[in-house]
RNA sequence: GGAGGGAUGCCUGAGUGGUUAAAAGGGACGGACUGUAAAUCCGUUGGCACUGCCUACGUUGGUUCAAAUCCAACUCCCUCCA
């Protein structure tokens, strides 16, 4: 690889977002000649991204801020034919209300992350419904189909796999490769889109596109994509605990956000900073040498950054700050998640497991019991040792609330009204 | 259309009439150690009104004192043949 010319691909290579190019040397040239136009496509199959595509929006606030016009595409059609890649077997369908639901939800996310709008370089949002839904589907196979090869499409990961496992695959789900090749090309058409970019298990998908350009109407297309992210032990980014890490607030609170990256391994903090912060490469490699326990620093500082950019700076700053009360002075902080019970059941008494439960802390009493059984349940930061325990107005902290702690991370208050 | 194989808990996977809420591993959660890290060790891992009861081994029905285990039909998947 020769050396890169253009912004956007310095900054793409050094901060470890490249994993594959179709053609780098010609793609680093035009991005230095000019303004590229480039998309990724968004399933919209929960009503929220999680952080597993971070990284993806990442790279196209990267691209606007180099002076380029991102795409997102929403998979308002290609989600109800559904994406075998990585899939064992088929996904269920879904209706049409709720791919619109969750299009609405996701659409939240971005405006944080991009600027919107009409000019040269604002993002637009497109769904491929728009296109995919009238297709005429003999015009279609005749226009299209002549394009693709079964013998090539069986060996692509995203068949093969399937097939080598024997689970069957549908013939509406081997459209989907044929679909995304397809929006690559309008997207070309429509808005002088060139260059798809996504993780590297879409690389087949991307490829499809790029040669579908070339044969049906001599279009110079790219491909680029970006490393599958998993953590240093091998688990796949966003999960944890609760769930997947949702980017909307109205799923996954900013202050659980903050603590998601806040508990980072160390192994990973260097890789993050550099993914999912804007934070410049120097204080990266400082931050990253840090030692031992100075480490938590850098976690900080990796929470506050992406805590930002998702919720706002207020909302980081505070999720920091109930953060710092918790753990670090072992108080009660306001910021915690609270649940508000009446009084008066409070008063009539409720088992403690009850509580637990209701917190969302346990998902059942029986894994509440079992929590205390374990010793890993508190009440207002005391061990609780009997299972059966019942709370009342008696058990009140001096503040009026009870603080319930599953384990040493999770942590609730209870608000009697 | 025909022949054969299969479906077990979050996942992989053992179990082929009672001692099975179901081996083992993984994952997850909790504890210890730490730094809100990793690794390691220990515990837990269907639900509930919890020394008991209920639900569960693709679905439905049957045999039996007793079924994940035997029988029948059905559904779905896989392989081979046409």
């Amino acid at each position: 690889m020769t050396d890169l010319k253009s912004d956007f691909l310095q900054v793409f290579t050094e901060r470890g977002y490249l994993h594959q190019c179709t053609d780098i040397d010609a793609l680093d040239k035009a991005f230095a000649e000019g303004i590229v136009t480039a998309y990724i496509g968004f399933d919209c199959t929960a009503k929220s991204l999680h952080a597993g595509s971070l990284m993806q929006i990442m790279i196209l606030r990267r691209l606007q801020q180099a002076g380029h016009k991102p795409i997102v595409l929403m998979g308002g059609g290609t989600t109800k034919v559904g994406d075998p890649t990585g899939r064992d077997e088929s996904r269920p369908l879904i209706t049409d209300a709720v791919i619109q639901e969750n299009m609405d939800g996701i659409k939240k996310v971005f405006e944080k992350f991009l600027t919107f709008g009409d000019g040269p370089t604002d993002a637009i949002m497109v769904n491929n419904a728009d296109w995919l839904d009238d297709i005429k589907y003999i015009q279609f196979l005749r226009d299209y189909g002549p394009h693709f090869s079964i013998n090539r499409m069986l060996s692509f990961d995203s068949v093969k796999l399937r097939l080598e496992r024997e689970e069957s695959m549908t013939f509406l789900e081997f459209n989907y490769m044929i679909l995304q090749a397809y929006d690559f090309v309008e997207l070309k058409k429509k808005y002088n889109c060139t260059l798809q970019l996504g993780g590297s298990d879409q690389w087949g998908n991307i490829v499809n596109g790029v040669e579908l350009g070339r044969r049906t109407n001599g279009f110079s297309l790219f491909g680029l994509t970006s490393p599958l992210l998993t953590t240093a032990s091998g688990a796949k980014m966003g999960k944890t605990a609760g769930g997947a890490v949702w980017l909307n607030e109205d799923m996954l609170s900013a202050y659980d956000y903050w603590q998601f990256w806040r508990n980072t391994e160390d192994a990973d903090v260097g890789k993050f900073l550099r993914l999912f912060t804007e934070i410049p490469m120097d204080e990266i490699a400082r931050l990253e040498k840090l030692d031992g326990a100075e480490l938590n620093e850098a976690k900080k500082i990796l929470a506050d950054a992406c805590t930002e950019m998702a919720h706002g700076k207020a909302a980081a700053a505070a999720a920091a700050e109930t953060a710092r009360q918790t753990f670090e002075m072992g108080q009660t902080a306001e910021g915690l998640p609270t649940l508000e019970i009446p009084k008066a059941e409070l008063e009539a008494g409720i088992p403690a497991a009850t509580l637990f439960q209701r917190a969302g802390l346990a998902a059942s009493n029986s894994e509440a019991r079992k929590l205390i059984k374990g010793g890993g349940a508190k009440l207002n930061d005391t061990k609780i040792d009997d299972e059966k325990a019942v709370l009342s107005l008696n058990d009140l902290a001096d503040d009026g609330r009870i603080k319930l702690s599953a384990g040493k991370k999770r942590h609730y208050l209870i608000q009697p009204v």
